[in-house]
DNA sequence: TCTGGGGTCCTAGGACCC
DNA sequence: TCTGGGGTCCTAGGACCC
């Protein structure tokens, strides 16, 4: 048994890639190693601003999400590139390989950072160790630099890999979270925005530690659950775990899109709708999912944001179907002012695989319902016209389905 | 004459049911 | 001729993260 391995408790990595955007670029064009980069939306519309920079452009003042003129204002020999994110799922990918060579305990949480449950990695040295193999690997094999941090648990670790950039590798353990993490400003804290941060420096806590020796009922008053929750975790305490699989139950799809201007304009608005109603239909196709909830979003001149949405009585995936829904909401509820921002979103998925299943001749026969029934009547007629439903208006039973029609239903899922 | 686009989770009120 | 309390579902909005 290793010293560096506890008994009790386990040893999680936080691992962070460092301006991964940028950082790709630069593996891929060592022309633009050490130079002042920025990756950014389109420089000839309002979406440009900075989504990634290099250490030399944060080091003039660019920072993520500034618009490109005030980037460029900041720094005037700035090299902008528009994002190729085939270019960084790849890297993505082959730096989540790598790390699943440790340990199938690999959780992904966005394209440039994961969490490493590596308790059970003894046999392969100590968990610094391991670190500097994986962060080596990764700079010499991927041209990427990353931040490791160690810790007994995620929020640490998370909270550690952030403590040393670029290249770093911190090991947080709670008997060092009084010198490490404690005077820190709560602003600085994983789950604590601006909004956060105002209400907490209203009750006079600044810093982590004030946010430990807080009364968690004034904290839960004010913060609701979430309070308690975020003073645990200062305090070192944090139950959740990597787990694997969470990035497969994803919750929902959405696209949304800016318009080059705000527009009232009727063409324009149901165009963008269209366009967005085919690639949230072609993310759903490819991960093969069907949704019961749609959810439209407006943005409007002043940026003030509002969201429809209405649960549906049947699964949708079509763009043709989405679009419908979309509209419906927008004519409902759209109240005539210039639109910004458009965006559709599919909620409440489920796997197509299961509604299959669900679907089995069988369990429909002995759940059939008039509900179900007329749900599965109006998707019929929209596929093929009100013939069926007249055949189904005249079939003796109107609670249970003809078998033809049980046939062309299930058919219809299982394409 | 600023502020993109992809998400998750939580809260809160009203409807409805028992 | 009065009206509790718990639970779930639906919808809208907000906070936060990368």
């Amino acid at each position: 048994m290793s010293k560096w391995y506890p008994k009790n408790g386990k040893v999680i990595f936080h691992v962070d890639m460092n301006s991964f955007y940028a950082s790709v670029e630069a593996a891929h064009n060592p022309a633009l190693k050490g130079k002042p980069l920025a990756i950014a939306g389109n420089p000839e519309e309002r979406r440009g601003i900075v989504v990634t920079s290099s250490y030399e452009a944060r080091a003039k003042g660019v920072k993520t999400t500034m618009p490109l003129w005030e980037a460029k204002r900041l720094c005037p020999e700035l090299i902008v590139m528009r994002p190729n994110f085939e270019r960084y799922r790849n890297a993505s990918s082959e730096m989540f390989k790598m790390l699943a060579e440790i340990t199938p305990y690999v959780q992904p949480v966005s394209i440039d950072e994961g969490y490493m449950d590596i308790s059970s990695c003894e046999s392969l040295g100590s968990p610094l160790e391991i670190a500097k193999t994986i962060q080596s690997r990764i700079a010499t094999e991927l041209g990427i630099p990353c931040s490791i941090g160690i810790a007994p648990n995620k929020f640490l670790a998370k909270m550690a890999s952030d403590m040393k950039k670029p290249m770093g590798i911190t090991v947080l353990r709670l008997r060092d979270l009084s010198d490490k993490l404690w005077p820190l400003p709560v602003e600085e804290m994983y789950g604590i925005g601006s909004k956060t941060a105002e209400k907490l420096y209203k009750l006079d806590i600044k810093t982590i530690k004030d946010l430990v020796e807080a009364d968690v009922y004034v904290l839960k008053r004010v913060l609701g659950i979430n309070g308690e929750r975020l003073q645990n975790r200062a305090k070192g305490i944090d139950p959740s775990i990597v787990d694997p699989d969470a990035i497969y139950d994803f919750k929902s799809i959405g696209n949304s899109e800016t318009l080059p201007e705000d527009t009232v304009n009727d063409q324009e608005i149901s165009q963008l709708l269209r366009k967005l109603a085919r690639k949230v239909s072609a993310r759903l196709k490819r991960k093969k999912v069907v949704g019961q909830h749609i959810q439209l979003t407006i943005r409007f001149h002043d940026r003030k944001t509002i969201t429809r949405s209405k649960k549906l009585v049947e699964l949708i995936e079509e763009e043709t179907t989405i679009f419908k829904y979309a509209l419906s909401l927008l004519d409902e509820h759209w109240n005539g002012k210039p639109i910004r921002l458009l965006g559709i979103t599919v909620q409440d998925l489920h796997d197509k695989q299961e509604i299959v299943q669900q679907l089995d001749l069988f369990t429909y026969e002995k759940e059939a319902s008039k509900e179900k029934l007329y749900q599965a009547m109006e998707k019929l007629t929209e596929k093929y016209g009100t013939d069926t439903f007249t055949k189904m208006n005249n079939s003796e039973d109107k609670t249970q389905p003809s078998t033809s029609f049980q046939k062309d239903y299930l058919d219809d899922y299982k394409k």
